[in-house]
DNA sequence: ATCTGACGATGACATTTGTCATGGCCCCGG
DNA sequence: CCGGGGCCATGACAAATGTCATCGTCAGAT
């Protein structure tokens, strides 16, 4: 019997995959959770052999919780399930060494065959995402390029960009510029969407 | 026995939805659909009692879909689920003749009693919602000022702004002045995120 | 008939950007 | 030890934006 733990912010969409997994005979959902911190609580408690993770929880993030998880229960496999296939959230994911990457327009057999997969040690990336993750290929910004267009993200003015990483008005200008004709934006809103697609930021 | 059509572009959700449904002895899920286009073709194949929508959906989304369904088939009653509670898009919903609306934090077994219940002639909104709605209350801003502040969403120049509404820059900048003054923003960009998340544009 | 408010435009001005050149600091690899 | 590259900063200049005052038209309300 596989042990799941079943974390989503969302109460409908978990009690609904819950439903679908206890449909198979070989798995057995021990333990849910609505929120990260709920689920590395349960996760310690029940010691689940997988456990499927949303990737957009409030307080931990569904990757956070699988870095804690890989270095706390290294015997808890993680799989993430999430509606925004973005490439660069695969890569943050499997960094964090999680197991299964699957977006949520696949069908649930494929859910339950993976959940299967992942229990006996083998791991399953959705295969369209893996290739758009190889295509969108690197982050061509430099560290602090990142940070600067990280908080350009929101649309703050530059000198509470300046303000935040400690930086002077003129060189977070800089950044910002190096990054818009790096990513071949137009302007700068242009690049945070770019960068923000290909999981840079 | 209550004739149900599922329609949500995740088939990872639909397929969970359904189950959790069919469990229920008084429905019954007679169509599924993964687009718009599906959405409606299959409720004009199935007649279906009830129509549950996602919002968010390729084609036309959610509320296109409810309000073509309004108009064709009058006795199918409609069901709006999101993941994304945005005040606005209730109004929008309701506007289009939506029958309950729901986010998908709520239980199953609620999900079951709003069908029943809609099925029944009646409505149902998420309580949460409709107090933030009622607080967002009605927009302030003129027509024209909520059509270029819609063009500005992605943070295109104002001269691509005032090409596409055929307008001056200058007059432009004066609609995007007063709509940031009204919204009580510190720049254009916040005044997009707050009339976005109000659903005034 | 008059007033109000939405709509469209212009011009002027300060501020904020984007862009470029330049320079210094520090670390790593050849 | 020297070059390259990332990192931080400055200064200067053009372009884009935000703000304000002002003007005219038009429709609906008083």
């Amino acid at each position: 019997m596989i042990r799941v733990l079943l974390a989503d912010d969302e109460n409908l969409i978990r009690d609904a995959l819950a439903g679908l997994l206890t449909l198979e005979d070989d798995i057995e959902v021990v333990a849910r959770a609505a929120s990260g911190a709920e689920a590395l609580a349960a996760a310690r408690k029940h010691q689940p052999d997988v456990a499927l993770l949303d990737l957009q929880m409030p307080d931990p993030d569904g990757i956070a919780v699988a870095r804690t998880l890989a270095s706390e229960l290294p015997d808890c496999r993680c799989i993430i399930v999430t509606s925004h296939g973005r490439p660069g959230y695969l890569k943050a994911a499997l960094a964090a060494g999680v197991r299964g990457f699957l977006p949520k327009t696949v069908s649930a057999a494929t859910l339950a065959e993976v959940v299967r997969t992942v229990a006996a040690g083998g791991r399953h990336v959705d295969p369209e995402l893996a290739a758009e993750a190889i295509g969108a290929g690197d982050s061509p910004l430099s560290p602090r390029e990142a940070d600067v267009l990280a908080y350009a993200r929101d649309g703050a003015p530059v000198e509470e960009i300046a303000e935040r990483v400690a930086l002077s008005k003129g060189t977070v200008r800089n950044y910002l510029s190096a990054a818009v004709a790096k990513l071949g934006a137009a302007n700068r809103h242009e690049a945070v969407s770019i960068a923000a697609d290909r999981g840079w930021i």
